[in-house]
DNA sequence: GGTTAGCACTCTTCGGGAGGGAGTGCTAAG
DNA sequence: CTTAGCACTCCCTCCCGAAGAGTGCTAACC
């Protein structure tokens, strides 16, 4: 659609403008990209991509700006593939390969990770406990009418949540409760685990107030579809990006990250590809977002897909460099966390 | 050492200074409170107040602007007690004192309350689980090589980290060696449970590769005396306050906020008092902090004292606010928590 | 016919006054 | 001691003009 040129024009322009934040004008891609033409005839290539849209001039007499679809076929066709050197292949198995991790941990930590390479904000969304198997349940008493409750899921989820009754219970109480609830329940999908089926072994595993005080925590715990955890990280990346150099904007963008609600939502629309996926601007469903890119990836334990991480920058992102660090981390993240479930 | 005119004048001015973020002339002062003389004569207050160094002027010309002594003397001396509403009291209510939840993620609403409420950054220091007292560990294996390890400590800490071992260990040898720490670790102090403590007992509980991880994992743990947890929150509020307008100076403050180690700083410089404890501008230790204020108190488990919290503005800050709601999270996190120990 | 040099034109940015406004400090009178 | 009056200072905003960057068009060139 278009000819070699024009191809080669908006990715040096493209280039130049994802580095210097300005509007690039036809001298300047002239002489910084030997292109072996003249400016004049730039001129006429850059007219012309403007026609089509994938230039926009802010202004009459500036350079012209990257569009959104400009982007998108830079993205899709243009742009030269970025591979993680030395330093970042070493902070990935340093950070994201530690061992000693349970496995939110380990990817909170990619998270903290890929904003720290990138210099954007990241965004990843855990894996939900419900499509898991229940590996373990612990019940610990605090004191006589506290107790820990401990869970522990297969992949590496470790839980705890505080339960309280109203009767004093023994040690004794929560060991044989423990056992029966483990007895009855290990092995099962945890969002299968919900009310009724905790109704049933009722009989079986201990009536009482502490059952019943146990298995409403648990039932909240397992099987609450809104339990779906997101992480940000590196917000502060944003502000280091000039096109947020005017506070109000990035307060603006910042507060539409603050609510998890969004960022579940960016990340659902951004689907479940295995590849890295590209979110440009205004494809982004969410209005407060349609000035930045998100490129994401999901990540796997074995050949399932439990979540997606990604990176979240102004449109004006360094794709390349996004989509090969995103790829890279959710690579590593995928096998550090088949290694957990590896030998079972 | 201040004659009562001169204590108006400073507590009017300081008032609308902090309210308003613009300097505070005369005129202004005369017509919005009224102190029963004329601008002349505040004038010659404010002119003496600036030679004795409780206000300055940005320049020739402009209204004046409390100093840092200033602030000082205001927050001492002038400043009118406030109280939390009713809106503020249910949240705390509602927010920190709910139930399920174990100790440290409590404080952690404490200090997200304490942002949303002030419009501040709010800071908090949980308490180091070397002073509390070790109360169950439990091993419980993920597969034949990894183990979990729970940690649940007295007033409710619960922690987890996972082991990883070479040869296969059963769950059996899990359940045994967990028996055999619980009977002899638990009830003592998780700082006094060192790797001299755990190679005394090693031969009764165990010996083996597993109980060499274990233990190490644990001495770790429990005796890092570099574990303190440090939270931040509501640095989002930060680039409300028309003092952070320019990028620049936002970007640094948080960069500086970001680093735990300055937090920690921040706060054991408060101090650990059970009053409000106000730090003011100049007064702070950390260059990056010289033009923000730290309110903090202590809070505590029936009389001792584990940790600190605290709200982080700029100088302007409106202090009476900031004193009334830190003294009331600090005391309703402080019974909340002794709540959950006080049946023992 | 595509390419390029030349050129007039447009639009932003930046610096330098001018004018207005806020506030002060001083003086002298009450 | 207090206050009215007033000259003075300094900032802020607006406006203007110059500079600079870049364009689009035209006409010549290959």
């Amino acid at each position: 659609m278009l000819d070699e040129r024009k191809r080669r024009v908006l990715q040096a322009l493209t280039d130049d403008y994802i580095q210097t934040a300005e509007p690039v004008g036809s001298r300047n891609l002239a002489r910084k990209y030997n292109l072996g033409v003249s400016p004049a005839t730039i001129r006429n290539e850059m007219a012309d991509l403007e026609d089509e849209g994938y230039l926009h001039q802010p202004h009459t007499s500036a350079g012209r700006i990257p569009s959104d679809k400009g982007y998108r076929y830079y993205v899709d066709e243009l742009m030269a593939p970025w591979n993680p050197g030395p330093p970042e292949r070493s902070a990935v198995y340093r950070e994201v390969r530690a061992v000693g991790r349970a496995m939110e941990e380990m990817i909170h930590e990619a998270a903290k990770l890929l904003a720290r390479a990138t210099r954007y904000a990241s965004v990843v969304a855990a894996p939900r406990l419900e499509a898991s198997i229940l590996r373990h349940i612990d019940l610990v008493p605090l004191d006589d009418t506290r107790i820990v409750v401990v869970l522990v899921a297969d992949p590496g989820f470790v839980r705890h949540r505080i339960a309280e009754v109203r009767r004093p219970v023994t040690e004794e109480d929560c060991q044989r409760m423990a056992a029966g609830l483990n007895r009855r329940l290990v092995g099962m999908r945890c969002g299968d685990i919900g009310r009724d089926r905790l109704a049933e072994i009722r009989e079986e595993v201990g009536r009482g107030e502490l059952y019943d005080t146990v298995a409403e925590l648990l039932a909240s715990e397992l099987s609450d579809p809104s339990s779906e955890k997101v992480y940000l990280e590196g917000t502060l990346n944003i502000l280091e990006q000039p096109e947020f150099r005017d506070v109000e904007r990035a307060r603006s963008l910042l507060a539409v990250l603050e609510t998890k609600d969004a960022l579940s939502q960016v990340l659902s629309a951004a689907g479940r590809s295995e590849e890295p996926t590209v979110i440009i601007g205004q494809e982004n469903p969410l209005e407060g977002l349609r000035e930045c890119s998100v490129v994401s990836s999901a990540y796997r334990i074995g050949n399932e897909v439990i979540g997606v991480i990604g990176v979240l920058g102004p449109t004006r992102m360094e794709y390349a460099k996004a989509v090969g660090m995103v790829r890279y981390v959710a690579e590593h993240l995928s096998e550090a966390l088949v290694a957990l479930v590896r030998r079972r």
